[in-house]
DNA sequence: CGAACTTTTGACAAGCATCAACACGTGTGG
DNA sequence: CCACACGTGTTGATGCTTGTCAAAAGTTCG
């Protein structure tokens, strides 16, 4: 892989490589990419539902998510987003924004044009591709959480959005052991989950009770791997990661891994 | 446009130049895709949770679903598909299907080879364009059936399930003034909504009292289209279809349409 | 005409929502 | 440094929406 001294953009071309392969000059265009890095505060937006959006963001940190409200004002959040995620791509690349993009935690974005990409992608078969993949998985996850609000119980759906997130935190490289980020309140996994932060917190306390999983302001602890996996009816094909022998098996055979260094 | 004498892709065309614009030779492109025709009973698989898939399929007519089980055996249906979709994109173009495809009733399908319409893609920037869009609409429509799903009651949820079925029909040409078809069973709505098949029955039966709408066998009336798209909090952006004069903006103003040839 | 689905009905149970307080930690300004 | 507001987590009491179970009625089709 080309080794440009840490362009910031480095993150996102390793997030496509893991599920796409890149030649070394499609990287090099990837990094390439006209930018602007901005910090921004929890709770911030990135975009509204409604606006037109002109500009995809790169989470070069920190944590966002998408959500959108019915006519009645209830909440519904449908994706988490972390480290090396293209966010809004679903928007920018769709014209005009149907759901909210928002800061979960503080984070540093790269703001890219939008019209960069689409020319990227028209100039790069191989990134078009790239980037229609990310689209398709998103799509995955989606009807992961839609099968998961609809048909599982409370129990099962916390379980298994914790399943996700730590997955998910390793697969991107920043997980730590047994313990991961966990930036959301207990109305927003609430919102994510079709139920009401009270039932959250009742089921969030049976959780713990039963030594699955130890939960706390911004992180949290999985204390039983299996057991918790179990009880969500989590399994990470849906994630569409690549099978890695050094965090991904051995998550799957005997819980979180002790971290490999990326 | 190109007027190749009628092949049998052309809804498939169609249907993509409805949201990406497409030139003469990439309309030629695509109608010169290797396909093999087949008929298919309802209830027939095209593909299964787990299957390598190695083929796309163009839905020429008839109606198709998407679903899931979890570990527990519930299913949760994630998607609708009729004339003119291209479905198991999502599970052609990641290799491994991570849902099952299912005809709802019995359809004629075109079975493309998943290799041709990579390449396709890849020596058409236009046409990789628009196989995205595609797929952005498909997360966007997921996302709405999650918004639907986690955060509105049966009453809306079935509403809005009325109103997309109906909406999208006329947006594919295929609905005839108010009345559309319906060929879902009671089960499979209360799959698609989280719902029991039971519960559905007793909502329809409501809806059908309010003299929304009426619900037949495989066929459904849309008896006040305004009532039923406020009950089921329904709006079209989420579609991202264009907005035509000739249709969807008369749907949206008084009801649906008297039907205009295409 | 009978078998297999579907739709419909009724009685009852349960999971989750709702409402209302209270506890706790954190940051802010006096 | 304390007082206070504010967001978040926690608890309890109550009730409604929806699920469950079971059976009957209607439909489709060989």
């Amino acid at each position: 892989m080309v080794q440009t001294e840490k362009s910031p953009l480095d993150v996102i071309a390793r997030k496509l490589a893991r599920r796409s392969d890149l030649t070394d000059e499609e990287t090099a265009a990837i990094l390439g990419l006209p930018h602007r890095i901005q910090r921004m505060d929890a709770g911030a937006y990135l975009v509204r539902e409604g606006d037109e959006a002109d500009r995809c963001c790169a989470l070069l940190s920190g944590f966002a998510y998408r959500h959108r409200t019915t006519g009645q004002g209830s909440r519904q959040i449908m994706a988490i987003q972390m480290e090396g995620d293209l966010i809004d791509l679903q928007n920018s690349m769709l014209g005009c924004a149907d759901h909210n993009v928002q800061m979960l935690t503080a984070v540093t974005v790269a703001l890219i044009p939008h019209k960069a990409i689409a020319k990227l992608a028209d100039d790069h078969p191989g990134i078009a591709h790239a980037l229609w993949r990310d689209t398709l998985v998103d799509g995955a996850i989606a009807r992961e959480w839609m099968m998961n609000i609809g048909r599982r119980d409370a129990r099962q759906r916390v379980a298994h959005l914790l399943c996700e997130m730590a997955f998910r935190q390793d697969a991107a490289g920043i997980g730590d052991g047994p313990d991961y980020g966990w930036p959301m309140t207990q109305e927003q996994v609430g919102d994510a989950l079709g139920l009401t932060a009270v039932h959250v917190n009742r089921t969030l306390q049976s959780l713990r009770a039963d030594k699955l999983v130890s939960t706390g302001r911004s992180n949290m602890t999985v204390m039983a791997w299996d057991r918790l996996q179990r009880v969500g009816d989590f399994s990470s094909a849906y994630l569409h990661e690549p099978v890695r022998t050094d965090v991904s098996a051995q998550i799957a055979r005997r819980g979180p891994p002790r971290m490999v260094a990326l």
